[in-house]
DNA sequence: CTGTTAGCGCCTTCAG
DNA sequence: CTGAAGGCGCTAACAG
């Protein structure tokens, strides 16, 4: 008599079905092969209409869960589509990957996350854990990769986003926009408007630096050769905004604009403001960055450089799905997603 | 001769690595068996010194990245957590899941995430599909759940976390507080401070509203028999928090303190007062609901019910890893993880 | 401390 | 449309 494996001996001694069901299990109780019981789930086409019908009833009755390590690893592909993130406690970020999640969880696909605080060694060691799950896809914030990133990521050859950014470079493709375009558009705006006296309050992240750095140098050439920047450790805080206004109110400084690298500061600068008695924008224009389906209702003083980052969520899904349905479209896709100026005038 | 596998065949053809590396490959390669290889990785403590340091560099030199599916699969062991939330879009959860999250990163276990949208049936399908990844360990939000949620995770047998709430026929251990214990001490609280008009701007979730049920009914116990509530439909959003005090003050009420069920809620209510010159806490006491680590720090005049999200998703991480440690502890664990009330007085 | 053997549960390939 | 055989990459259990 052939010896019984552990599951076998488990079955047969009680009642419990706590051993987890196999498609064996669904396959033998619906009276056909594994396999058939497999397509029956996987590629329904490929089966007649009635037996499929006999599985997927007996699925049902049993409870039965596929296990996708297994499915995973006999197909090499496991629906898992990771996404790397400086953070996901971020209004903008967790919006984008939220959009990004809603569809793909509709397609079937399901998220590993993973924070890298804004750090590239972070995401090279969270991507080396990561890669091992062989997910499908993986979205990463912005350009900056170390060396040995980009290596795994080439060899693991799936499909990449690079996501929040623009630049040259790329790893496959990009779905964002530029940074140095927005700290240009937002000196020449308010230039035109007759602004001339500029302070910035960034976080300490690099994507608002390089947003600060342009906007600096843009106003240099409009002939504003003095800007005070405060820059402030992460994480951007309410906190970290008031703070920011009251350092800068200290440095001897009356700027009519105060840029912040995120809207997050940009209310604690307003919080602040209140608080000293000052009016906004009158006394004090403020500017924040954010997601655009906030900003439009947000504090009404407060004017923001915003972005659409649902649809930005929404377009990676697509981007990868696109991929995975054909292997040879997207390539080298590229997106800019732009960003809009919402001002809000004194009145 | 015999037959050679597609991967031999692979490797023998080009200098291509694209192949992904076998544990086997590296074990040549460092003159040992696979499971030698595979103790380096995975058991240090059972490999003599010098071979594990071998392993190691031929890793290291070959860029191997072990196969987590097939390793899960062997040892029904997957090193990884599901979280599913109604949303990750809100501040109160993203800190809590990024805390959770830095920490099982830390003891090498990655997470899956899920959103809900707030509804069980939605709970259940998620749960389906990630139960399939066959998760070590799974956090849900809430109490409520379907029937076969309840069954599946039974027969799943891994610990289960429900976070954010306290209740009775915990499916496992419960890490949260009491709602109806928040809508009593506002009631409480204000009462014995004076305040006679009360309102409420809710969204419609369910937490937030059996916290509302709370605060009215205990206010019917002090003898206020009309509380006004508003009840709006999800997402809560700034926008829908103005448009919450517009319809409540064009129902001829006047009230001292608008209670939001979310501090985004209140930020709304808070814009729209300011746009209606309404003095904030004198004309008009706000309350809201949210993360300690941020209200404290807001609009000044805001008061708020906070909770301590990372705290919690610390909680949750550590509950779960004692489980994974050792499967007697924690058993039954039920932790109040409480809320304070920060109020912010005329001045 | 190291190796051998035998699967984990599913899906690919090829044959009916 | 359905099935049989074999293997995906790894590790548990046992032996040395």
């Amino acid at each position: 008599m052939a010896k019984k494996s552990k599951r076998e001996l488990a079955a047969l001694g009680s009642a419990t079905q706590d051993v987890s069901l196999t498609l064996a299990d669904v396959a033998k109780r619906a009276g056909v092969s594994p396999i058939t019981a497999s397509r029956a789930l996987n590629r329904p086409e490929l089966v007649n209409e009635a037996t499929r019908k006999r599985v997927l009833e007996t699925v049902q009755t049993l409870g039965y869960v596929p296990n996708l390590l297994a499915g995973g690893l006999a197909s090499s592909k496991s629906r898992l589509v990771a996404i790397l993130l400086p953070t996901i406690n971020h209004s903008l970020f967790s919006t984008a990957v939220q959009a990004m999640m809603d569809r793909l969880t509709e397609a079937g696909y399901q998220s590993l996350l993973g924070s890298t605080g804004y750090s590239a060694k972070k995401e090279e060691i969270l991507l080396e854990a990561i890669l091992g799950r062989r997910p499908d896809g993986v979205v990463l914030t912005g350009t900056l990769h170390t060396e040995s990133s980009r290596r795994r990521l080439a060899s693991a050859g799936i499909p990449v986003v690079e996501a929040w950014d623009l630049g040259d470079s790329a790893l496959d493709m990009q779905i964002g926009f530029s940074h140095e375009q927005v700290g240009q558009h937002i000196a020449q705006h308010f230039f035109a408007k007759g602004y001339r006296d500029f302070a910035v309050i960034t976080a300490d992240d690099p994507r608002g630096l390089r947003r600060t750095n342009s906007l600096v140098s843009q106003l240099k050439q409009l002939g504003i050769t003095h800007t005070l920047v405060e820059t402030l450790p992460l994480p951007a805080t309410w906190q970290v905004g008031r703070e920011g206004l009251r350092r800068l109110l200290k440095r001897n400084s009356r700027p009519q604009l105060v840029i912040c690298s995120s809207d997050i500061l940009a209310l604690g600068v307003l919080a602040e403001a209140a608080s000293m008695n000052l009016h906004i924008p009158d006394d004090l224009a403020v500017l924040g960055f954010g997601n655009i389906t906030e900003s439009e209702f947000a504090y009404p003083a407060l004017s923001t450089v915003s972005v659409n980052a649902p649809e930005m969520g929404r377009q990676i899904a697509e981007a990868l799905l696109g991929r995975f349905a054909d292997k040879t479209c997207n390539l080298k896709l590229r997106v800019d997603t732009g960003f809009t100026l919402l001002e809000r005038f004194s009145t």
